[in-house]
DNA sequence: GGTTTGAAACTTTTT
DNA sequence: GTTTCAAACC
């Protein structure tokens, strides 16, 4: 395959460019994961670099995903060797082979979000601090911050002299540390800085690394903060080859540490750097880049670019201002309906994107209501609902009890009778001893003042040891549903019957899904082209399933994000989460001012620079569109349960005239006024819209599974992937899925779910 | 020790 | 409007 065609000469010269410092910038829709995948290919093929020595780093999984996938496509044999991951992940594998040289152990586990909070409330409480005045977020987003500049605890306390609330936060910086450090956890931040950390205390690794890493390749760089640029500033100043793909007008996560100045001053930090500019946008109509254009010119302090493109100039901007946010929604939904019926546009083709997500209930009772099918991404983690980290809090228990918060989060889960009291008596008597909380629970005879609460503590021990065994010899599916039973989890919810309660359960399957995915990604027979490395940099590589692993996958994922393809529905998300996505048709909602610009930004100590921010989002937006872009606005919504009245974003101000369908600024008022029933807008929402009377939804919650049909029956053989062959010796129904019971040959008598057992029937033979 | 109730806070964006 | 949290009650 020619790894040029179809490239424009830029793109080439990107591709040719391999050795040395290069600053690919890229505007959007210009083809730059093109570049990033040729190039990775043209390394390989044309240059002879070896697989193993190039890493690709992105932001989220499903860039890495999609980017692995194309490289995969284009290199073929041997493409398995290059990394290509998220930031984050990158360092967990890094520091799950040499974090002990920091004093961690490598089985660390991750704390998300939640966990954190929680953290810091416990050190709150302990420091007896008044989170009324000094609040809890504040001290999270400082030591976050500080994080992502490198500054440690220590260092922090150094440099906050006098100032009072400075010094409470270095306090509770040191705390919160010591606690995680306690317990062998490590936050997001802290993934980064330590890896950062490591390789500047150890020069051996460090070497190592960039030894493996001759060729680096950043993805999305105008989002990196100070960490990340240190971190692969570190691994590129020996061989200098590195490559990183960014666009500072889509710099929208300053918020979270990015450093803009990472990609303005790119030459700076490496004088040799070369230069290369995409400008061709082969995504967008000529009248949709013109707005991008035009809105985004309102910026100073920007790396001058034009985009520019070959495609015809399209259909105008469709702009309409509503009375109601419902009002909003309806006429979206009906939109989308009607581009379906007219011009056969898939609902699949079509997105809603909006500055928040709270934002996205309307939408979807709208579409619910209308029976169209949608997708809303992001949101409420999958993995931080509360059955979801409940039953993981299980397992990470069983893999690694020195996690204090997993094992406090379950010990009355379900209730046992042990109750606040009990566990402030355990935690206090653990930290006197400087154990974990777990170890003071194994010793809870030990514990003074307990009574008859110390055998419950016990059981509760006894309860995890049991597990841990069973852990030994059964997947991880197993193992959940082995929790599920013996905590009678799921029979809880199931008692509850609630909507609710049957969502849990939903959740829950899906979780057992996922375990089984995970377990059965490694039963791939791929594995016969042994590595043809030269010896030094194969390892670490997990090759067959383990609880941590599953753990870790776990916490790096945003949510179940995969979009998909088979499937028809409209897709709703945050401007934030589009980034890096195309649609043909897209829907810019709730563009007001005070909502986006989001009235944060507007009322902040420093607008000019937040509303830069806010306006490359809005350029982020605009640009996601190749065909159709809808813009609107409601004059009245309800936020936080009060009705705000907002005026029309500045940002569609910036868009001449022209290139717009629909009055920004002028009486359509009255118009509708007249048009509008009379009756609130809300009433008139709740009928079904004359466009759809029959077609109703189904189900669009992503997949209670099925119930399964057995090919085998009481008296067949199976075969099992873990425990090899043996004889059905009963089946028994239950609500969602059949258990089975199995005389192995090898491996005694085992009671499973046929779901996730995955039995195959074996020939009478056996 | 567990459950119920009412008030208060919450919302910008996420790996 | 929704969720979270603590106090009061059982």
């Amino acid at each position: 395959m020619d790894l040029f065609e179809n490239l424009n000469e830029q793109q080439q010269e990107a591709v040719r460019t391999v050795d040395g410092p290069l600053l690919i910038i890229a505007g959007a829709g210009s083809g730059k994961t093109r570049v990033l995948t040729n190039r990775t290919a043209y390394l390989i093929k044309e240059h002879g670099v070896a697989p193993w020595h190039i890493l690709a780093v992105t932001f989220t999984n499903k860039a890495a995903g999609e980017m692995r996938e194309r490289i995969d496509d284009l290199v073929g044999f041997g493409s398995d060797g290059i990394w290509v991951a998220t930031f984050h992940s990158t360092c967990v594998r890094i520091l799950r082979r040499f974090i002990d040289r920091l004093g961690y152990g490598t089985n660390f586990t991750i704390y998300d979000s939640d966990d954190q909070k929680t953290v810091v409330k416990d050190v709150c409480k302990r420091l007896s601090i008044d989170t009324k005045m000094l609040k809890e977020r504040m001290f999270l987003s400082a030591i976050s911050s500080a994080k992502d500049e490198l500054i440690g605890p220590e260092e922090y306390e150094k440099r906050c002299g006098n100032d009072y609330k400075e010094q409470r936060i270095a306090r509770v910086y040191r705390e919160y540390q010591d606690t995680l450090k306690k317990s062998n956890a490590l936050d997001f931040d802290d993934l980064i800085r330590l890896t950062v950390e490591l390789f500047k205390l150890d020069k051996e690794v460090l070497d190592y690394y960039q030894e493996k890493f001759r060729y680096l390749m950043v993805d999305e760089y105008q989002d990196t903060n100070t960490a990340q640029f240190e971190l692969i500033r570190l691994l590129a100043s020996k061989y200098q080859n590195l490559c990183v793909v960014g666009d500072d007008d889509q710099s929208i996560y300053k918020f979270r540490g990015a450093n803009i100045y990472n990609i303005l001053n790119f030459e700076h930090h490496f004088p040799e750097a070369k230069v290369i500019k995409l400008e061709q946008n082969y995504r967008s109509t000529q009248c949709i880049l013109d707005a991008a254009n035009a809105v985004i010119a309102h910026n100073g302090s920007r790396k001058e670019k034009r985009l520019w493109t070959e495609n015809p100039g399209g259909e105008k901007i469709t702009f309409r201002q509503f009375d109601t946010a419902y009002e909003e929604a309806e006429y979206i939904s009906h939109d989308i309906w009607q581009k379906k019926q007219q011009k056969g546009i898939p609902y699949c083709d079509s997105a809603i994107l909006y500055r928040t997500n709270a934002q996205s209930r309307l939408f979807e009772e709208r579409f619910i209501n209308a029976g169209i099918p949608y997708k809303i991404i992001g949101g409420i983690n999958f993995y931080s609902r509360r059955e979801i980290k409940d039953i993981l809090a299980y397992l990470k228990t069983v893999d690694n009890a020195s996690d204090d918060l997993a094992v406090k989060r379950i010990i009355n889960v379900p209730k046992r009778g042990i109750g606040a009291t009990t566990i402030a008596k355990a935690d206090t008597f653990a930290m006197e001893r400087g154990i974990t909380f777990f170890e003071a629970l194994e010793q809870a005879e030990e514990i003074p003042g307990l009574s008859r609460a110390a055998a419950k503590l016990k059981g509760f021990v006894n309860f995890i040891y049991v597990l841990r065994s069973k852990a030994r010899e059964m997947l991880i599916s197993e193992l959940i549903e082995e929790i599920f039973e013996e905590t009678g989890y799921i029979r809880e919810l199931e008692a509850e019957s609630t909507e609710e309660a049957e969502a849990r359960i939903e959740n829950l399957d899906e979780l057992i899904s996922k375990a089984a995915a995970y377990e059965e990604s490694f039963s791939d027979p791929e594995e016969d082209e042994e590595d043809l490395d030269d010896g030094d940099f194969t390892e670490d590589r997990e090759e067959r399933p383990t609880l941590s692993g599953f753990l870790e996958e776990v916490a790096l994922v945003a949510d179940i994000d995969e979009l998909s393809a088979d499937s028809d529905y409209v897709i709703l998300m945050t401007l934030h989460s589009a980034k890096g996505l195309e649609f043909p048709n897209v829907y810019l909602a709730g563009m007001e001012d005070g909502l986006f610009p989001s009235y944060m930004s507007i009322t902040s100590e420093n607008p000019t620079s937040e509303l830069e921010e806010e306006r490359r989002l809005c350029y982020v937006g605009i640009t996601r569109a190749m065909r159709y872009l809808t813009i609107t606005a409601a004059k009245m919504r309800m936020i936080r349960g009060e009705t705000q009245y907002n005026a029309v974003s500045r940002f569609v101000k910036e868009i001449p005239h022209g290139l717009l369908d629909g009055e920004v600024r002028s009486a359509r008022t009255n118009e509708r006024a007249e048009e509008a029933p009379s009756q609130s807008a809300r009433a008139a929402y709740r009928q079904t819209p004359y466009y759809l009377t029959q077609n109703k939804p189904k189900s669009f919650s992503s997949g209670r599974t099925e119930k399964i049909v057995l090919d085998y029956g009481v008296g067949d053989r199976v075969s099992h992937v873990k425990f090899g062959s043996g004889t059905v010796t009963a089946i028994l129904e239950g609500g969602r899925d059949y258990e089975v019971t199995v005389a192995f040959d090898g491996a005694g008598v085992k009671k499973m779910f046929a779901m996730f057992a995955k039995l195959k029937k074996l020939d009478e033979k056996g």
